[in-house]
RNA sequence: GGGCGAGUAGCUCAGCUGGUCUAGAGCGCCUGCCUUACAAGCAGGAGGUCGCUGGUUCGAAUCCAGUUUCGCCCACCA
């Protein structure tokens, strides 16, 4: 609570803040420039990380080409661009060369606007084509400048003309070849991409695009616009505000990467580091090693400082960078500022493992808590966050931050678009907590998405999405209900019994399996298949068959014995149970959980210990015997309803050549399936009976008989008959041709042949039951 | 341009190391039930040539090659 207490009034100091600076400013979009400083919270952290950096020479300040974002006016680092394909043109513009010969070279742009701050144009060393080009001068258009024409290795001699304009002021690969060769670098654009003071006089003011127009008339005019062809390409855009980028000059801050990502890589190749799916594992490789210095700063008015100052007297020398914000110029004794710009968010972001710890300060909770396990998060965060937190995490606390790394799908709407605020097309997680539930939302989210795959959910129909995880809710909130006023005064132990009984048995040992394979699913992050197995436990074999056979025992109708052992049996499910589901569904296993007895729940279920299976509660024999109950039960309400026989008249049934499990299983149970299937009783028998009734034939070979004078129309049950000894002959021919294929038999791991042989025994047996039984139908009358 | 993922019932998804797969679940659909935990439930049922083509194998939804559709990530080709 005080917890909760702390972040609400953090949240209303921040919002109150940023409320009255917007306002200050007259504000009412997130891109005008502005900026007010975080100076709590974890800036402590940030500052002492940077100045660390900074101390190894791990931070630089430099100029260099940046994405820059002319609408807000910032820097972006590359993971902030979007690429766009979009369909655009290519423009071939003429070059005369200076030479007075007439000649021209053709080059090729996109951005004919740029072509005012071109310094150079460029040809392969090797292209024979133009190798007399090299070293003489171009007439640059619309200038009046002169400009070399250099041989860079740069240059794809394939592509165009072979010959490429240079412009170091606005092109990242044309910034290389300007400092390779000495290029003089003119910038030609101001921050809000109108043109500069660096370009002829005629364009400046003017808009970049309203620049590029005039640019190709004027060509145009005087001739030198060779072509105009469309041309499909991807352009960056910026993330938040999707105007395009313009790489742009400028003087940025900068971290090496390199030095961090090498043992961060070393992490993953040595194993020490896992990913969830694996395959992420390879994308986290390929960034680590072709991984680029990070620009972290930002013109923006909103983040950390950069902890730089620079004193108000030019020349006096190297900025100042400092963990204590310094009074004064410690050379010359003058006035400092600092510098405006702020940190990439993900600056802060990539501490996150320790500095909410309480690092640099070594806390108990930094030594309890770090490292941790897993990190649960979006794929789409990889490299902004997962694979810098590695980096940070080595390089200050000296280890990884986590082991394990599971990287969760995306959720889509109906037409597989990622849902979001901008598209509209989202679902608001509190509206669906509203109607259906946290652990409705948590339920449905884990249980419909694999390991690794993204998830479609209608948005315009949310009930249809969420009713799964409510009705589950409501299910097993009913179950317990149910169920606790028989564990009154249960002591939390399951009771030893000479003869336990077979429900119990079986319940147990199906548990023991639901422990082993839910742990399993868990430990290999198969959330979904956890959940799944949740589910069917309780829903199928728990409700649907254990309680209801288990009844009449809780009430006591079998006695004090056999009450105390059903209960213990149930207690002991259940409260294991809700423990398995606990982490899948939170909120309703830990209140469930809060009404069992409190001998057995001293603790909170997320405090508590995880089930443990045990070997003694596997019973093969039991879930056998089951499985044939199960089968019995079945074939009979199948029967009843093919007949339509009113669901609250018992009938008689007659059993012939019963299976040693079904033998068994009726021994024990037979009072509760006469309940389950509403009969009134089970007789024996040799020989099945001669008169009109509804016949099948178990899996195990029992034959059973439902008299039901009146109801049974001949024609119905030869047909019937005829449809089961269909399925049961092509299964059976199947199986035959497997078993005299040689090579099979020969080939194939002797249990497989094994098991293909005890199916052909039992199919064997069913089909001549199956002939038997429609001869006699078809002498009937 | 490079890399990756997905395509299985009307819908959303499982099916992991090829053989209990005669391919499953939930929702939806059809039939019958308000059976004292639960009608947001119970019981029964219908519904699929596993995107397409070829290959490997005794055996393929599963492995391989090709192909097509959708989606994602990465990338400086003017």
């Amino acid at each position: 609570d005080a917890f909760v207490q702390r972040v609400w009034e953090w949240v209303d100091e921040y919002g109150t803040r940023i409320r009255a600076q917007l306002q200050k400013i007259g504000c009412s979009c997130d891109w005008e420039r502005d900026r007010f400083t975080l100076d709590e919270g974890l800036s402590g952290a940030v500052r002492e990380v940077f100045v660390r950096l900074y101390e190894k020479d791990l931070i630089y300040r430099a100029n260099y080409i940046i994405n820059w974002c002319p609408r807000c006016q910032t820097a972006l680092s590359n993971e902030e661009v979007e690429h766009k394909d979009l369909s655009g043109h290519l423009y071939h513009l003429n070059y005369p060369l200076a030479d007075g010969s007439g000649r021209h070279v053709t080059v090729a742009t996109t951005r004919p606007e740029t072509m005012l701050g071109d310094t150079a144009v460029a040809v392969h060393p090797e292209d024979e084509r133009h190798s007399d080009l090299v070293g003489l001068n171009v007439e640059l258009p619309l200038t009046g400048r002169t400009i070399p024409v250099i041989a860079d290795e740069y240059v794809d001699p394939e592509f165009g003309s072979g010959v490429v304009k240079v412009t170091p002021a606005h092109d990242p690969n044309d910034f290389e070849i300007g400092r390779r060769h000495d290029l003089p670098e003119i910038d030609v654009m101001n921050g809000d991409a109108t043109l500069s003071a660096g370009a002829p006089e005629a364009y400046r003011g003017l808009d970049r695009f309203e620049a590029r127009k005039r640019v190709l008339a004027d060509l145009e005019n005087e001739g030198l616009l060779e072509s105009t062809e469309s041309h499909e390409h991807s352009v960056g855009h910026c993330y938040r505000c999707h105007t395009v980028i313009e790489p742009r000059l400028s003087l940025q801050w900068f971290v090496k990467m390199k030095p961090l990502a090498e043992p961060a890589l070393e992490a993953y190749r040595d194993g020490r580091l896992r990913f969830h799916p694996a395959r992420f594992g390879n994308i986290y490789e390929n960034w680590m090693v072709n991984v680029r210095d990070w620009c972290i700063s930002r013109q923006l008015w909103w983040g950390h400082r950069i902890p730089v100052w620079y004193c108000r007297n030019a020349d006096c020398g190297d900025p100042i960078v400092s963990r204590e914000d310094p009074a004064e110029c410690p050379k010359c004794g003058g006035g400092l500022r600092q510098d405006e710009d702020v940190l990439d968010t993900w600056f802060s972001s990539w501490l996150w493992p320790f500095s909410t710890l309480g690092w640099p300060d070594e806390t108990e909770d930094l030594k309890a808590f770090y490292p941790t396990h897993t990190l649960v998060t979006d794929p789409g965060i990889l490299f902004f966050w997962v694979a810098r937190m590695v980096m940070s995490g080595i390089e200050f606390m000296g280890d990884i931050p986590f082991t394990d790394v599971l990287l969760n799908g995306v959720v889509r709407d109906s037409t597989g678009r990622r849902m979001s605020k901008s598209l509209g097309n989202g679902i608001d997680p509190l509206a669906v907590v509203d109607q259906f539930g946290a652990d409705a939302m948590r339920y449905r989210l884990i249980a419909s998405s694999g390991l690794g795959t993204d998830l479609q959910l209608d948005h315009e129909d949310i009930e249809n999405a969420f009713r799964v995880g409510r009705n589950f809710g409501n299910k097993i909130w009913n179950a317990v209900r149910f169920a606790l006023p028989y564990l009154e005064g249960w002591d939390g132990t399951l009771p030893e019994t000479d003869a336990p009984c077979l429900a119990d048995r079986w319940i147990l040992s199906r548990f023991n399996r639901a422990v082993l394979e839910i742990t399993d699913y868990f430990e290999r992050f198969r959330l979904q298949d956890a959940a799944d197995a949740a589910y069917h436990f309780i829903w199928d074999d728990f409700c649907d068959w254990y309680l209801e056979l288990s009844k009449h025992r809780l009430r006591g109708d079998a006695g004090e014995e056999a009450r105390a052992a059903a209960a213990g049996t149930l207690g002991t499910v259940l409260d294991g149970w809700l423990r398995l589901l606990h982490p899948i569904m939170p909120f309703i296993t830990e209140e469930l959980a809060s009404h069992l007895p409190k001998a057995v729940v001293r603790d909170t279920l997320v405090m508590g210990p995880w089930p443990a299976a045990s070997a003694k509660l596997a019973d093969a024999e039991a879930d056998q015997a089951f499985d044939e109950l199960r089968e019995f039960v079945s074939s009979v309400r199948n029967m009843r309803a093919e007949y339509k026989v009113d669901p609250g008249r018992g009938v008689p049934v007659v059993l012939t050549g019963v299976s040693g499990p079904l033998q068994t299983g009726l021994e024990h149970e037979g009072a509760g399936v006469r309940t389950l299937a509403r009969l009134t009783e089970i007789q024996y028998a040799d020989s099945v009976p001669e008169e009109p009734g509804a016949q099948a034939v178990l899996r195990g070979g029992t034959q059973v008989f439902l008299a039901l004078e009146g109801l049974v129309d001949l024609s119905k049950e030869r047909e019937r008959i005829e449809a089961e000894h269909e399925r049961v002959k092509s299964f059976l021919a199947q199986t035959r041709a497997k078993l005299e294929n040689k090579k099979f038999t020969a080939g194939a791991p002797p249990e497989v042949v094994d098991r293909e042989r005890e199916k052909l025994h039992s199919l064997v047996e069913r089909e001549a039951l199956l002939v038997e039984k429609r001869g006699a139908l078809s002498r009937s009358p």
